[in-house]
DNA sequence: GATTAAATCTAGTACACACTAGAAAAGTCA
DNA sequence: TGACTTTTCTAGTGTGTACTAGATTTAATC
C-alpha cells in the first residue's frame, strides 16, 4: 500500500515537471518512466492510461491555483478597496503559475495543446476558476472603484491571458520575481501605463 | 510552373488552417494532403519536410502581423499623442491575429508547441516585432506620456501576451469584434480599469 | 520459512507518423 | 501526334507512440 501510493506520487511529479517544461505531446509515457527508473509498462499499473495521468496531473493543478488565490484573498481586511482585493489575486495567481511547483505551471502551459477529451474533462474547473475574477470585478464596478464602460468578461480574460501568457517568457531564475509580474499586471490593468492625469492637470495649472 | 505555384499555395494555405485551429502536433502532412484532395507523398515533391513547409507558413505569419501593425503606425498623423501609436498598433495586432488570416493565427497559436528547431528559426522574427513595441513604449516614457517607474520590457511583454491569448478565447463569430478585444486591451493597459481619479476628486470637492 | 499479494519487468502488438523510391499520369510544346 | 517535362500516385520503410499479456521479482502476512 504505501510503496505504492509513493511510486505514484512519484509519477504524478514527473508527468507534471515534463509537462510544465516540454508540453503534451513531449511528454511521453517512456520519458515519464525514465525519470523515476522505472519501465514504461509499469506505469500502467498504478494508472490506466496517459491521458488519465494528465488528467489528474492537471486537477492538481487548477486545485492548487484555486486554494493559492482563494487563501490570498481570505487575508484581506473587512473593508478593503474591491482593487486591492483585484490586486492580491492578481499577484497570487502570477506566483502560483510563475513561481509555484509544477502542477499550475502544468495546466497553464499545455493549454491547447491538449486532446478534445482532456480539454473538455477541464472546462468546469476553467469555468470555476473564472467565476473568482468575475466576481471580484463585478464587486470593482458595482461599489464604483472600477470603471462600467468596458465588458467585464473581456476585462477579466484579458487579465488572465496577460498572466497565463507570461509563462512563454518568465524568467524563473531572471531579476524580475513572480510577484513582480503580477504587481505589473495589476498596475497596468488598473492604474493604467498612463501618466496620472491628476497630476498633469495640477502641473499645467 | 503555374501549377506547381497553385498547388504550393494550396497547401501553405491548408497548413496554416490546421495549424491555426488544430496546433503543430494535430497538423499532420496527411491531413494536409486530405484537405486538398492529394496523397501525403505528394507533399514532398513541393516541400522537403513537414518543418520546412511549417516554417514557411510561420514566416509568411510573422511577416503579415508586421506589416499590419506597421502600416497602421504609417497612417499616424506627424505629431501624434505617443498613446495613440501604442493605441493603433495594439487594434490592428489584434485584428491580424484574431480577425485576420490562418497565416498570423498559426504563428500565436503553436507558440510554445513547436519543436526546437522552429523555434530557433522564428527567435529573430519574434525579437523584431517586439522591438516595435519596445520603441512605442520607449517613445510614450521619455514624452512623458506614460509611467516611467514600470519595468519596459516586462510592460510589453504584458500586452503583447494579453493579445497573443486572446486567441485561447476569442469568438470570431461572437459580439466582440477584434478590434473590439484591441480596444480594451488598450484601455486598460493605458488608461487603467481604475475610476479615473480627477472625476472621483471633483466629486468629493 | 511458506504462502499470498503487490509491484515491476520482459517482450511484444498495433497504429500513426514523417518520409522515400519508383511507376504512372497529366500537362506542355514541337 | 509524339517526345519530353512536370506533377501525382502506389506502395512501401523505419521509427516512435500508447498500450497489453504474462512471467518474474519484491514485499507483506501468517
Amino acid at each position: 500500500m504505501k510503496k505504492s501510493d509513493r511510486t505514484r506520487q512519484d509519477i504524478l511529479d514527473a508527468t507534471a515537471s515534463s509537462l510544465a517544461t516540454a508540453g503534451y505531446t513531449a511528454t511521453t509515457v517512456k520519458s515519464i518512466a525514465e525519470t523515476i527508473g522505472m519501465q514504461d509498462a509499469s506505469i500502467y499499473y498504478h494508472f490506466s492510461s496517459k491521458d488519465e495521468l494528465v488528467g489528474e496531473v492537471l486537477d492538481i493543478g487548477t486545485a492548487r491555483a484555486v486554494t493559492a488565490v482563494d487563501q490570498a484573498l481570505a487575508e484581506l481586511q473587512d473593508n478593503h478597496d474591491p482593487r486591492e482585493a483585484l490586486r492580491v489575486a492578481i499577484i497570487a495567481h502570477a506566483e502560483a503559475v510563475l513561481g509555484g511547483g509544477d502542477y499550475p505551471r502544468a495546466n497553464v502551459r499545455t493549454f491547447g495543446q491538449l486532446p478534445p477529451d482532456l480539454t473538455h474533462r477541464h472546462r468546469q474547473g476553467h469555468r470555476n476558476y473564472g467565476q473568482i475574477w468575475t466576481r471580484l470585478i463585478d464587486d470593482g464596478v458595482e461599489s464604483g472603484a472600477l470603471r462600467d464602460d468596458l465588458n467585464r468578461s473581456v476585462a477579466r480574460l484579458i487579465i488572465i491571458g496577460a498572466l497565463c501568457w507570461a509563462i512563454e517568457w518568465f524568467d524563473a531564475g531572471g531579476e524580475v520575481s513572480a510577484a513582480d509580474v503580477g504587481e505589473h499586471v495589476f498596475q497596468m490593468v488598473v492604474n493604467g501605463l498612463s501618466v496620472d492625469q491628476l497630476q498633469q492637470n495640477a502641473v499645467s495649472v
